[in-house]
Parts: structure tokens; C-alpha cells; sequence
DNA sequence: CCAAGTGTATCGTTGTACTAATACAGTAAG
DNA sequence: CTTACTGTATTAGTACAACGATACACTTGG
């Protein structure tokens, strides 16, 4: 899962490792109960330090998507189809709040922007 | 135009000052060849340093929406309506992309996007 | 119980964004 | 020309995020 891990990209370590780990389990890829690799063991693995794998869990454990036990180990948290779906509203909402923010500071309108998210839409699956 | 600016705020103050007079030409309001006010005048106005001025409006000349005359002063470019259509178009699709790697990065799909943004839009324009 | 594993907490170094200070250079009206 | 205005450039200080180093505390299998 962590072939390539880039140091010098302008997106931070801890944000690329929790990235990785998001998706995964959005994906369905990583199912609630896995225990992740630890700490040390992953941070030997992506040849980075401890503290930033920690960051990176942290994040992850805010989001809710997996949970810290101290002494045992990173473990993802298991989350209802139903719960997956609300959260996944919940996402795009804020997202979607953060771009009409964004886009009203440049001076693009709502219509604007629905027009240009179907047409990127519309390229990737046609 | 300038009441009120926030020094306390998490958004930086050049980009208060660029936002202000980018949605005041998006809209408009400032028509192409108006002088706007000399970086130093502004700055004082605002009780703000010349250079965090002059960060507004170099943000605003790469964007195009101004040009910066050496010992005359600062100007508002004349965009046709097609090109500020073209130019929101632009922006909007860069806004969106953006939208786009952010929701891929949280596990968030487009159809998810699409559904938030049209309810966000119909809140405000029902 | 205890040893080897786990996460936790704290601190220091580094890099970068933001803001300010100050000296420089062009323009144009008188 | 001169003067009083314009923008320009360089430098410094501050704040904060990112990353790493190291010592601590909990859990679990034997």
C-alpha cells in the first residue's frame, strides 16, 4: 500500500500516510477490527519518523475512521453502510461549503461552478 | 470599501484586501482603467504596511484583473464581458478539480458533490 | 510477574508564510 | 529640472506547521 511515499511533495508526510489509510477504508479495502501496522513498524517501513505515523493515526482517529489503543494497537473502526453513507454527506457538504467560500471570494457564482462540476463529471464517466 | 478589515483573522490581510477589490471588479463596480489607490495611501487607510498592499495587488496583476504602472500607480485592466466569462468559467473549473483531488483524498465521490452543491444552491436560491 | 510490544507526551530543529521596515527607482506635474 | 508622488526590491522579525528525537506509560502473551 505504501510503494511510493514522497518527502518532497508539497502535500505533508502525515497527510499522504493518512490519505493512503482514508481511502482504504472508504473503499471497503480495510475492514473494522484490522489491526494496522504499528507505529514504529511503519514509520521504519516509509523510513519516517514515529511522531509523523502518529499524526497521521491522529487524523485518522478524528475523522473517526479508525481508533488508538494505548498498548495494543491502531485498529480500523468498524462503520455501518448507513453510517458511511451519512458521513460521506456530511463530507461533501463541508467540502462543498469550503469551494462555494472560496468561489465567492474570486467572484464565480454557484451557477458557474455547478456547470463546470458536470462537465468534469461528465468526462470521467461518459 | 475598506470598513472593516480583520488583522485577527486566520485568512492573511493581503488576501482581505485582493478579495475586496476582486469581487468590486468582478461586479463591475470598478470599470477597466480606473486608478485605484497608490499602495502607500491604502496602507495607510487600513493602517496596514505598503508591502502587504502590494501583495494584494500583485496577486491581483498575476490574476489580471489589474496593472501595475511604475511611478504612476495601479490600475484596473478592461476585460470584454466574454473574456470575464471565460475567466470565471476557468476559475470555476479550476475550483472544482481542486473540489474534486480533496474528495478523492477523503473518500468522497462526485455524485456525492453533485447532490451537496445543488442543496446547498437551492438554500439560497429557491 | 515480566519482557516485548504497543501508543503517549514533551521538547527541539527546521522550513515557510505573513507582515513590516527601509532604501531604491520610475513618472509626471509644476 | 525639481519635487512629490508612484511602484520595486531587499531584508528582518514573528508565528506556526512539519518533522524528528527521546523518555514515558499501558497492554498482552509467555
Amino acid at each position: 500500500m505504501f510503494d511510493k511515499i514522497d518527502p518532497r511533495s508539497p502535500t505533508p508526510l502525515y497527510e499522504q500516510i493518512a490519505g493512503r489509510i482514508r481511502v482504504a477504508i472508504a473503499a471497503g479495502e480495510l475492514e473494522g477490527g484490522h489491526n494496522l501496522s504499528s507505529v514504529r513498524q511503519l514509520a521504519s517501513t516509509l523510513r519516517v519518523n514515529p511522531a509523523t505515523v502518529v499524526q497521521a493515526y491522529r487524523e485518522l482517529e478524528r475523522e473517526g475512521f479508525v481508533e488508538l489503543r494505548h498498548g495494543a494497537g491502531t485498529f480500523v473502526r468498524g462503520v455501518s453502510e448507513q453510517r458511511k453513507k451519512s458521513e460521506r454527506v456530511r463530507g461533501a457538504a463541508q467540502l462543498v461549503r469550503g469551494l462555494l467560500a472560496e468561489a465567492a471570494r474570486l467572484g464565480v457564482n454557484g451557477e458557474d461552478l455547478r456547470t463546470a462540476l458536470d462537465h468534469e463529471l461528465g468526462r470521467k464517466v461518459p
